[in-house]
DNA sequence: GTTCTAGAAC
DNA sequence: GTTCTAGAAC
């Protein structure tokens, strides 16, 4: 028997009723689908999206995405892309807390994981930044690199439906031979490939990022508040009505 | 999935 | 000596 936690998500998607859910855990949910905190999150921002378990489909088939491929085509494609709309509006969510927390908005990624480790298909919403305390070690930052092949990004594997059926068969397969190597692939830099030792390392790399980035965005924004009280108080002194003159849309 | 920790790496 | 990784246990 698989110990519980590895189990946990499946209960969470068998809920009735998911507004049940602490809010600790929750936070939203759809007809189809509920989006969970991810629990050890890998980024500043970091949720699952979990696909409910409604007949026809059974918890068995939803128990991965290897398993989901092994149904019907098309039913399966149908599933896939419903969680995938509802990702597509937690994307938006985030984005909204994004602007809220951070005042500008940076990259989220929205994959599964070739293998996963915790039963019941979980697609992941994360944003691109990885930087977070519980990012603790190699395997934890290759399963999320954009570019290695480990995380599948929605998208291909949406491309994977309409493609020849010899690559449909290959690319459901999910070989764990195939992919599990790739968390043990040296540590690079998903964005400039910068090579590091270790981990710790690493960790200085993106947080050293992510800093620079909030330093430029915040200058970015004086910039802006500036430039728009600038041509406030040019309003205040001319007698042309305020909308000849300016125009202090953002096009940055 | 996480935690714990032995021993490798530095 | 400390830091870090990786495998076992849960």
């Amino acid at each position: 028997m698989p110990v519980p936690s590895l189990t946990v998500l499946r209960t969470y998607a068998l809920k009735a009723n998911p507004s049940e859910l602490p809010s600790s855990v929750l936070f939203s949910h759809t007809e189809t689908s509920l989006t969970i905190f991810d629990a050890f999150p890998k980024a500043i921002f970091h949720f699952l999206v979990l696909p409910r378990v409604i007949p026809p489909a059974t918890a068995s088939e939803l128990s991965s995405l290897r398993s989901l491929l092994k149904v019907e085509k098309e039913r399966a494609r149908g599933i896939v892309e419903t969680l995938g709309k509802d990702a597509e509006q937690v994307r938006g969510m985030v984005e909204e807390e994004m602007v809220k927390r951070y005042g500008f908005k940076w990259d989220i990624w929205v994959g599964f994981h070739s293998v996963p480790s915790m039963e019941h298909l979980h697609l992941h919403v994360i944003s691109s930044d990885l930087v977070s305390p519980r990012l603790k070690n190699k395997k934890h930052y290759n399963s999320f690199h954009p570019k290695l092949g480990f995380f599948l990004h929605l998208k291909d594997v949406l491309s994977w439906f309409d493609s020849d059926p010899s690559y449909y068969a290959m690319m459901s397969g999910l070989k764990k031979d195939q992919y599990e190597p790739l968390l043990k692939e040296s540590l690079v830099c998903w964005e400039c490939d910068k090579p590091f030792k270790n981990i710790p390392a690493l960790k200085t790399h993106l947080q050293e990022k992510w800093d620079g980035r909030v330093e430029r965005e915040k200058k970015r924004l004086d910039k802006k508040r500036t430039r728009v009280r600038e041509l406030e108080e040019a309003d205040e002194s001319s007698s042309e009505p305020l909308n000849k003159r300016v125009d202090t849309r953002d096009t940055s």
